[in-house]
DNA sequence: TATGAATGAGAATTCATTCAT
DNA sequence: TATGAATGAATTCTCATTCAT
């Protein structure tokens, strides 16, 4: 079981499709009000073949989280990566991939930001241990600002926690199909979130 | 069939009980994922005595949501009528009693951020138009303070939906046993909005 | 209590509201079928009322049933006190009346013949006793017919069962809104009826 | 799912018990009074297993109620293709195999005869039709007579009314435990009914 | 006489899951 | 690996009835 070129996990079709499946029903109608006929009736698989594959509706959704989380991480640390040291430029670029992944995965992040309560103690535990961790790269970041003076916002956690849900709630109302491109909105969020830290660069730099 | 000085609806007290758990539990476990012998039991009452009160498990999270933007509402208005027409002002009215709402309602708040989806059609759409309501009474005052040259962002559409995402996220993190109180994070959060429309008073006015 | 002119038993206006609706309810869903909310309801009174007036479900059962016998076996003993004693006369007479009864109280005799079973054991036994007496009126004229030799049927007793079946399928297909008068109906249905037990009168006797 | 030789679905034990069961149930109860866990207990199955082979408590209703017509219909047919033309000959037929279906098949008709109001409007639609058929078929027998002079009846319609009203009547009171048999009640049957008809053979041919 | 409130038992149905093959 | 059959427990909700006033 390897993974393939997009990142994900190579598994028999029946995997992947009962995953897509579980996303959109746990999106739709919340974990409890999603029954597991459901998820293999849309997935096009029989119970069964459900069971064969996992261990279970729980199952199910902490593998879809986990790998919601994976694909985040990846994100965020491709993103810091391809930049220099600058909070400001380090803030714009986790900013961009949140936007980019909650404009994109939209089910996903839904259920993911409001599921986890459902998985059972030890999934929530780990699941919660990856969030925080998500949210220390934007704490780091900001802290770095503020420490340089770079971000001059008197409220760093708060600020921090506002640029958090402003970008979590673009998976609530962006709709890929209207006039706004997802470029637009990421050139958008991080000028606001560059507001809100109040960044002032120290040398002539052009924001958003 | 009255309403008593809070503005509650006065009813037996078997009401206002299955109404409190019934928010407890969909706060906890979703709606989906809470049964009405949890919420009856959580009471104190019989299952046929829910029945008695409420027409069923869905007519109890509408209640809730309906009874919650009355409260919403009221607040707003409440505190949009003690202020002058200064742009700024009634940003800071509407952003302090929405955190107060969020702080002080919190799983009545994350019960109306998620389980809309669980009316029926008709009391979705009523419930959407009330949210739609209450969203305009931000828009109305972002866009004044534009049109006034008072709010300077760029951005008017998604300021105000960032103002919103973050008042609304304080029900999901704010502990009232905290450390924090709600004064505090009131100061901060009314801040942090001002800066994001990028408030500039026209007169001399000292801001949060 | 007493009972009025029409025979109606005289009670509160309630009462007789009640028992109507109970016998549409009855011959709609049938006595399982039929809730006392229905029936309440139907007659616009509350369930305590019902209460009040009738034990419950089955005395509202029984009561239909009962009276309607009471009915039938007055519409059959003026009918038969108005003839002579030629069995044919006399057979008439009683088809005549059971097919007005039948065609006049449908949903009264749809409930009658098959919701006996509903009674509980004493009430079921004194209904059939009832219902073996008014049968034995048809067994008694049929029987004299044949003694004197004007009912030439060789099958006596199954005539009489198939004149009692004919007339009482009338409740299941007459419509009063259609073209056939009742007045019509009776006419054929004593024909047929004579036809039925072979009938050969003695003297030129002119028959329906 | 093919059919056995005596016709009947071949499907897993639990199916035809079931039948068998809400069969009985039904026509000691009715519809409304039967509960699918007495049905359940009747037949010996879980109430899961019930689920598992039928759709719920109309379904199985329906299955009793389309699976009697199919042999009703088969019977009419297998007896009319046994016959000339002669529409006293056929009559005969028609009587005899409603006589044999009602008197063999007793809670099965009374299902028939009454539990029809508790299909839904979709199932009750086609029951109907299929019921519709089946008069039609006496229909056009009694009119074949009639148009040929070998009916002399002067009421058609109430006739053909009267002869099915009084076959199907036997399965309310027919007991085969009893001393008449069916073959005896058969022949009484076909005498009544070409009574009813007032048949006159062309030729010299004997009857009943 | 009259009635709104209350309820325990039972209704039909769906659930997540296991089992035998 | 794959799957149709089977099921016990739990689901939401309705039932006929009683009670307190």
């Amino acid at each position: 079981m390897g993974t393939d070129v997009d990142g994900e996990t190579a598994r028999p079709p029946g995997h992947r499709a009962l995953l897509e499946a579980a996303r959109q029903e746990f999106a739709e109608h919340g974990y409890g009000g999603t029954s597991i006929r459901d998820i293999a009736q849309r997935a096009g698989v029989s119970l069964s073949a459900l069971y064969h594959y996992y261990g279970g509706k729980q199952e199910l959704l902490y593998t879809i989280l986990d790998e919601g989380m994976d694909r985040f991480r990846r994100a965020c640390d491709t993103a810091l990566a391809a930049t220099g040291d600058d909070p400001g430029e380090r803030l714009e670029a986790l900013v961009e991939a949140t936007v980019r992944f909650r404009a994109g995965q939209r089910d996903r992040s839904s259920v993911e930001l409001t599921e986890d309560r459902s998985l059972n103690e030890e999934q929530r535990a780990a699941f919660r241990r990856r969030q925080a961790a998500a949210s220390r790269m934007f704490q780091q970041v900001v802290d770095d600002g503020c420490a340089r003076g770079v971000f001059r916002t008197p409220h760093p956690a708060d600020a921090r926690r506002a640029v958090l849900a402003m970008c979590n709630a673009v998976s609530q109302w962006y709709r890929p199909e209207g006039e706004l491109t997802v470029d637009d909105l990421v050139e958008r969020y991080v000028s606001l979130a560059l507001t809100l830290v109040e960044y002032r660069p120290r040398r002539a730099r052009h924001v958003g």
